[in-house]
DNA sequence: TTCTAAGCGAGACGGTACGTCTCGTCTTGAT
DNA sequence: ATCAAGACGAGACGTACCGTCTCGCTTAGAA
């Protein structure tokens, strides 16, 4: 009985504004003071528009975030591998910082304790951009940047888990050099020929 | 004038049945369904004698956990580093899982949106574990097991961070056998004289 | 421009199965429940095409009691006015009887919130049923069963208001002893010459 | 579980309140549009608070009149029956007038599609207000203004009956000088011996 | 016979109020 | 003074209808 909305006529106008409100609220009161209730009201959209296609405050912050953060998915590639990760490592640090007022930080912690949100959050957002991290790690090992027999699964825990360790337990981000550092680490961990 | 209270008259009966109430509730709800109002039901105690002596709900689980989990923050010492941090990070895996009803991970994604309690989390809980982590590391450098110049910091980083990483983003836990091989990459990233 | 719809152009089958849903629903559901929504829904028909011809779910009502109810307008004419009152009477009883599920008491109690709705239900529904009432009166007169100096408003009020009392209080309609008796006490009031 | 509330512990603040956001907010705006919402903002009190001790909107304006009507209640007692009666039916005239702002007339049309509400309104204010009018008759017959013999019940649905039938109908209320007509007319009807 | 203007179904939209829920504070009376 | 009990103000939740709107699709006469 409850039909499903049908996507072909829905209001892009709506949705934009709703994604919008819902990017301002976040980055003015902070992630946890975001409510369906302001969103509906600062975008000028009834509540019903918004439980109409997202199934809760953290599903719009998601696809705010998928539309948001194309770019840290973007693995740069000049050719020096460790230069071109600690750049998108730092753009993770930005993503994340500060935690208050991100959605990245807030929809991680939202998840936590929401397995269908957990879910989509890990389909849609990560596993997209883990496999263009792999990605960019293949085209280093083509390159001979890096060891064909380098394990890709581990390169990621090494050279994500500090940052999400840190993040996760409030230990504070690592600075530039220390990126540097526990780059270095991590390759030389998964090819020991590194010569960093 | 609201005086703070005065310890000393405290009720411990009061103050135990709160903290098995909110253990149970924990464990039988998940963390997410655990509300003030539930565990002052459950313990039979005043919502006011709750407000009187933590400020929240996540202060209370951490009392919980910080009562519960000394056992988890003893690192043994085998003679075997290896296999001794193998004992610890599992002990930790089992402390996060699972997540749905695991008090630490409900904590950790609470106080991700909590300065308060994740200032609390980090002093109270995750520093001194850190600290007898360093005591463990020093002991074995002192052992000849491990190199004098291993970075400490860095090593924490290297050997927590996949757990982190995989919790925080839903990429399932390590099992024992890639436990094994994820420490070897930490400890050969820190220590390249390392044989494992 | 919103130009008034064009009459000629009407479907009848939407008008026609509207007031049919209107009139189930109504009795299945009670007339509270009944929603332009759910009319629309049940009779196949857009929400729009409704709003279009009437102003409001009592204008539907009362469209559909207009149709329905003319049966009750019709006094009889046996020669026994006494008699003839009494089978109407009891048809108005059984209109607004059960109430739950009358559109009559329905439109009733809507009106009362409702002075469009009000005077469409006085126009269009009461007064012409007052003259019915009035004329049959007149008939007795002539036919000399009643005194023509009968302020027949008088009458009316006696006779009808009983029943509208103890409807719109909740009193319990009178049986049909009870009816006979109400209705002497009406017409030996405005015409104590009545020998009933 | 829902344990009722503790009717020693209510807030007497509180409920005056909202008595008095209700009937303020259904003399300025009409009783359509006093909601729950309006008079909890109103009163300064919570939604919850109005629907720990009303059921509904209606149950908030029966008590509201009980209080406030109690005059209305007391029949006046001169010696002359009809004058007395003359001054009775007028207040009650006044309390349905005008219909839009009468917190009576519009609990009326709400009691007509809620059964529960209209047994509250039949017994606690309707019933001890005929108990009344019974008094005050069967004090007119033991002064021998009305003979012993009159029907009381019949009485008052001819005395009471052309008003709510007016009211109902929207067919206007009588004048002074009509509702004399009605009341003599009514009397004579119970008491052929009335000489009024 | 094609054109065109309207009514039609469907249903998304901005709103408002609903009745429920949990929060953190406040009040009361017993110990 | 602390405690159990629980009423309170506040306000977000998710739902139901409201009345308006836009969309294609019939479905007429009119050209």
């Amino acid at each position: 009985m409850p039909n499903p909305p049908n996507p072909a006529r829905r209001s892009q106008s709506s949705r934009r504004a709703i994604l919008a409100a819902a990017a301002e609220l976040c980055s003015e009161l902070g992630y946890g003071q975001v409510t369906i209730e302001a969103i509906a009201a600062r975008a000028g959209a009834s509540k019903k528009t918004i439980y109409r296609w997202w199934p809760s405050k953290g599903a719009v912050m998601l696809e705010l975030i998928d539309e948001t953060a194309t770019i840290t998915a973007a693995h740069p590639d000049t050719g020096d591998l460790a230069a071109d990760l600690r750049t998108q490592l730092s753009a993770v640090i930005d993503l994340l910082t500060p935690a208050h007022t991100s959605p990245v930080a807030g929809l991680i912690a939202e998840a936590l304790n929401d397995p269908d949100l957990a879910r989509d959050l890990r389909d849609r957002l990560i596993k997209p951009r883990i496999a263009r991290f792999k990605e960019r790690m293949r085209r280093a090992q083509d390159a001979g940047q890096l060891s064909p027999e380098v394990d890709l699964d581990v390169a990621l825990d090494l050279l994500y888990g500090p940052l999400y360790h840190r993040f996760v337990l409030h230990l504070g981000m690592p600075d530039a050099d220390h990126l540097d550092v526990l780059i270095a680490h991590a390759l030389r961990a998964v090819d020991p020929s590194t010569n960093t």
